[in-house]
DNA sequence: GATGAATGAGGATTCATTCAT
DNA sequence: CATGAATGAATCCTCATTCAT
């Protein structure tokens, strides 16, 4: 985890992207443009956005988009770019005792949900991207690898020191659950499937659920 | 899982449908036409898919779609519907030992994950269009919605039966282990995630993983 | 020369052009876009020639010429396709003395230069799209070897009848010769190069001296 | 030739230029510019060099350009500017005997074939310019109408001596042999026509080839 | 029913040119 | 003088949908 795929890839996708302002009205300009881009694609979504309702939100002409981006792929990858650092690694609360397990995966799974919670529009069209442009599919493979490949590492941890279940193969269960976690997260803040249920969803039985069930899952031993 | 989403209209989407073909001749039109729209989307994918390109596959004239279809949804609908009935109720092998709630679930998961992977182009197809179209949105959840509340259903049982833990909420609980088994299913057969592991998704793995982390998260009784 | 490249080259470009109609409105709409493109063409140029004016011109739909052609390049050719055998292959009156070479080729002089004067605008059009775009520059380099090698063939044949000049290479004199008519044809129809002179160009002082010229040059005995 | 081309304005366009630079930067820039031009329109050609592209060249801003030229065309015509007199006046060895008609017409021969080789690249270019742009194609004619010129000249006077052809109009004559000549220099050094021969262009051999030719057009007695 | 040509609104993209710093 | 971002008119091209045969 940490600063390994931090400044590995410093943009989404490998287009060949338009160099940085080199003056300051441009680096507005691009933000602007980033930031209007960001508005459309929340309020249209990502295949209904056009370039033109960006840079009208941007408050700047047709031609302005293309000194800064290729197409919209690009403008989507710089707004990624933005929340990517909250979204990759969500604060996590300290911990006071590092050596419960549960405590420390409840303070993990709260700080993804929320974090999930704060960026969900973005989450939402990350997901529809994904499912539109294989740049964007890797770029989201990427990132649940990231978690699973975290949580895996946990896994096998508690193992080693015997709090988890040893039958079970570390990273096909981090695969399991975190996509379990992942699942309800986009259930729950982005497409509010449950909505009808007449129930709105309440973080705190999510996180108390999710956290549950990836105990027993494990096989924690009972706190005491 | 019941008769409610089994009424009267025969197609998926609520689309007002043309209605079905008189003639023989026109049967025999329309199968062809739903087939190559499979084939279509399957190959490009419900975006990149024309209706050229599927009157085309389907070796007919252009116009000769809309004497079935109002447009590309319907079609796609028409194409789930030929599914429909594999994807909803994966035949379940007998379990001998019914009472067996580990056995029962096992089977069902591998009910689940085989139908899951003899549908794969079409489940993953159903996500892309899930993310593109409300109306399939729409469906997408229904049947979400089917699997999860059978699941709680049996969770509320087992819970009655003392055999699972009391202190989840039963449709909490179903949403996020179905929606692991899904997430999974998608994972193995669809996107191919794992790819790059250099291991292959072992169907008998997933089942066995899935199974135990859903037994263990329940706290199913130790089997003796 | 013959047939050998008549049907070698149906199409000017290798472009993946569109298929022919299938029906005789189809014939007859992409009739008069090939018209509709040719006056255009001659009117403004090549590259001043918008898509859209030739799709007005022929009384259509700006989409309708992409049922026929791909690009500017493709109707272009189609137009040259119109002219191409008029151009390659200039019908040449029959000479009573096949057997005086200055006689006949006064007469292939005059039907190459009536055949540019019938095409001026075309060939005026020729020279500046090969000057653009370098499946034309093959085009046009093709068409000139083809009149080079037929000259060259001549030209040999009299060396053997000992009535030209063997010390001169019948490739590099027919290419400089050929090249000598071609010139003078593009200066006289089409540049109008000489309109300041206050003269005009008369055809048959062209086919005098430039055959006169040709003849002096591979040193035609003197007619007696 | 004469003076008539060589008048106060120094572009060969007339069009309304801006003036020289006044300090030296200026003139440094100014000539950074033209040089960048060169380099780029004999790499991309006239119709797809784009300014940014020459100022790129050239190491300055968008902007600068126009401090010195107010369009492309301009730049053009400076960068002709440069290889102007060498083009115009191809330098031609002195020949021993004056009074040899053959000999003076093979060293004005190699001296032009020469020249355009030497400028090839810059020939082709404005060949290109020329059928795209009208000021451009009446700079090109202007300077085929000076070397006709002066060959008719020489023409009249070789007539007038009784060493060539009397029977024929020393213009139209100059017009065609001057035509050959250009033509197959177009054809050997800019557009490679014979590439595919197998046989290269060997200047002499052009030399050889054309003066004959051109002697024996106009008759000149056989040299002793 | 089937055919396939015609339609045209809609959006992306380019690049010469301007102008505030 | 130099800078380089901003401008926006001008075209190209696609494809769902219609309709005459």
């Amino acid at each position: 985890m940490s600063a390994e795929n931090r400044n590995a890839t410093p943009s989404v996708a490998a287009a060949p992207a338009r160099e940085m302002p080199a003056t300051a009205r441009g680096v507005r300009t691009r933000a602007a443009l980033v930031a209007a881009a960001r508005v459309v694609f929340e309020r249209d979504g990502y295949l209904d956005a056009r370039l033109t309702d960006i840079t009208k939100e941007a408050g700047c002409a047709t031609g302005t988009f293309y000194t800064y981006f290729t197409n919209k792929e690009e403008v989507f990858a710089a707004v990624l770019e933005g929340a990517r650092d909250d979204m990759m690694h969500p604060g996590m609360d300290r911990v006071d005792d590092a050596d419960d397990p549960y405590a420390v995966l409840e303070a993990s799974n709260r700080a993804y949900l929320t974090a999930y919670q704060r960026n969900a529009k973005l989450m939402g069209l990350m997901e529809q991207v994904a499912h539109v442009d294989p740049e964007f599919r890797r770029f989201r493979t990427e990132r649940a690898e990231a978690f699973i490949a975290r949580n895996a590492r946990g896994i096998a941890e508690l193992q080693k020191r015997s709090v988890a279940d040893p039958d079970i193969d570390p990273v096909t269960a981090s695969r399991a659950l975190s996509g379990m976690v992942s699942r309800m997260a986009y259930g729950a803040f982005v497409s509010g499937e449950a909505a009808d249920d007449g129930r709105e969803y309440d973080l705190e039985e999510l996180v108390y659920t999710l956290t549950r069930l990836w105990a027993n899952a494990l096989k924690f031993p009972d706190r005491t």
